[in-house]
DNA sequence: CAATGTGAAAGACTTCACAGCC
DNA sequence: GGCTGTGAAGTCTTTCACATTG
């Protein structure tokens, strides 16, 4: 709808309506530039890029194509121009404020996590129920009484909510950071969050991902007749 | 320089041919119905089990009926059969090794992680290249020099390695666990992992999730009227 | 009757293959 | 010549809707 300059795309989808699966693997673009950045270079082809970033050309074309047509036929896409074009999409140009609520051992691990800072998103609030904790410096950061949630979500701004609690206090701590105005929530805690429409959440869970890999680890130990044969040199 | 293919390669399909969108799903299952078993829930219905997984209904139906036919018309699911179904299906009824490689916060947060026992995780290892921390004893194991890293794998029995090392040493981390013997890695590193066919990596990241977030807190944010793009030549 | 199990339809995502441009 | 951008084809996933069964 909006008007664009002229040659842009006659597709029905405009550039807004990326695909979530394209949104997922935009980070990981970003990351494998940042990596070509560093050492220097300044231009890299689909080909190359796709295998650092650990997929195929074919689909990282269309990814970016997604968010417009940023490269030059013939010779690839400009490393710099590409990173500023990603982080603009991914709301990167701006800056994230994040709560992490819980702060026992994951908590101290994402409280030190170094990728934070580096890609806009400064830790506001370090949260926690146990007393005990409480004015415990970590990572430059006082740990603050759990009371104090909805007073550090409003003061400053927090957008975005770490949820690193155990999993018997996580969606109590949900609805409150929620009713607190935040929007996006990551979990941590091993349960299924039930958010109001409009609130995203995503989940991380270690043990969910330890599960799938038996699974096929069984698979490869076991199974009579697999079809993925491995070939020995 | 080796040549090999980025991106661990997802093995097919198993040989029974379980979707991998439904692999995926059984452990949030397990997870809601075992709530369900602690709290005396005997039987459960794909309507209610859907509602405490966060699926829709239909989904789980057709995600348990790629294991069997395991539940009755008219009645539902028999809570603690599906259990030990589901249990088998993932390869959680045997016992798998883990070793943890990395031992700083987080390789100390998943060493202290409660989730892995009561699963059938064992952490046969947590090891670190640093001289000033092995030795110590964290979460009743001691902490091994990465030196012992093939010696632990063969004589122990690892089959999944869980790396949790800085970015720069996850590769060469992951190319000794695989050339002893290891074919699962769960990796934390925030780089994309290369392993020869037949080697299963999941990776778990951090800051790519916070990035998904900010792009749709972003999209919130502005509402349905954002998007002039520049022109930039 | 109630709720599963499942073909069939719809939708999302990936890959192919090549036209178009540098 | 080389490489991007993209329709079209192919594959995987979700959803629908209902026949089937205890």
């Amino acid at each position: 709808m909006t008007p664009r300059h002229p040659n842009a795309r006659t597709l029905k989808e405009s550039a807004k309506g990326i695909p979530e699966a394209t949104v997922a693997r935009l980070p990981v673009y970003l990351r494998a530039l940042q990596g070509l950045k560093d050492r220097g270079v300044a231009t890299v082809s689909s080909e190359e890029l796709a295998a650092a970033a650990g997929v195929n050309s074919a689909k990282l074309r269309k990814d970016l194509s997604h968010l417009g047509s940023y490269g030059t036929r013939g010779v690839g896409y400009e490393v710099e121009y590409l990173v500023y074009q990603i982080s603009r999409e991914l709301g990167l140009t701006q800056d994230w404020v994040v709560a992490i609520i819980g702060v026992g051992n994951l908590g101290r691990a994402l409280a030190g996590y170094g990728g934070f800072a580096s890609r806009g998103f400064r830790v506001a609030g370090l949260l926690d129920a146990d007393a005990s904790i409480v004015g415990e410096r970590i990572s430059g950061l006082t740990v603050e009484h759990t009371d104090k949630l909805e007073t550090i979500i409003k003061d400053q701004g927090v957008s975005i909510a770490v949820i690193a609690t155990p999993a018997a206090a996580a969606q109590a701590v949900c609805d409150r950071v929620v009713a607190a105005g935040v929007t996006s929530v990551l979990n941590f805690a091993p349960v299924v969050l039930s958010v109001p429409e409009g609130v995203d959440v995503r989940k991380v869970d270690l043990s969910i991902e330890l599960q799938i890999l038996a699974f096929h680890e069984q698979r490869k130990a076991g199974g009579p007749h697999e079809e993925y044969i491995e070939v020995h040199p």
